[in-house]
DNA sequence: GCCAACGTTGGC
DNA sequence: GCCAACGTTGGC
């Protein structure tokens, strides 16, 4: 899962109550579909943190809850409103995610992409946007080994 | 700040 | 339903 650290890092995650957050703001289909179609309670999550100065994997998280509404759609201060969504709250979801672990070997984007193994990642495909992508346990496997995860 | 790549919007 | 225009993402 990709977020700006400006925005939301990892830290903001570990030091949220109960190092839980809801993922908001996610307002794109295919990253809402993946949320609500295949992430559920106790799946691992890997931590990316985009746009900024170096980008890279450097958590561990778990979903801690289910896909349910996207409340800042529905808000119209937020900057995430979406008048569409008031009419029909499920048009934009989210899970919760819970920060499990930090990489005492966080791994950047110029890293993974010299890992074998790695090579089919999405991230590392040019033009990849989507904010939420799917990894295989191999890459979890090997993304595990090297970036020696201490337990928070 | 640039710009390639992609998603979304809206006219037709 | 097509597709041009536009907006956004995100590495560099």
């Amino acid at each position: 899962m990709k977020t700006e650290p400006d925005v939301f890092s990892f830290d903001d995650l570990v030091k949220a109550k109960k190092r839980t957050t809801p993922w908001e703001g996610v307002r794109n289909y295919q990253a809402r579909n993946f949320m609500r179609d295949h992430m559920k309670v106790g799946h691992q999550v890997l931590v990316y943190h985009s746009s900024c100065e170096v980008p890279g994997i450097v958590g561990l998280g778990e979903v801690a809850r289910e896909a349910y509404p996207d409340k800042s759609a529905l808000d119209p201060n937020s900057e995430y409103y979406d008048e569409k969504a008031v009419k029909d709250p499920s048009r934009w979801v989210h899970v919760d995610v819970k920060g499990t672990a930090r990489l005492t070997k966080p791994l950047s984007l110029a890293e993974l992409r010299e890992i074998k193994g790695l090579e089919a990642m999405l991230v590392l495909r040019r033009g990849m946007r989507l904010s939420i992508q799917p990894v295989t346990d191999a890459e979890a496997k090997i993304i595990l080994k090297l970036g020696k995860p201490a337990a928070l």
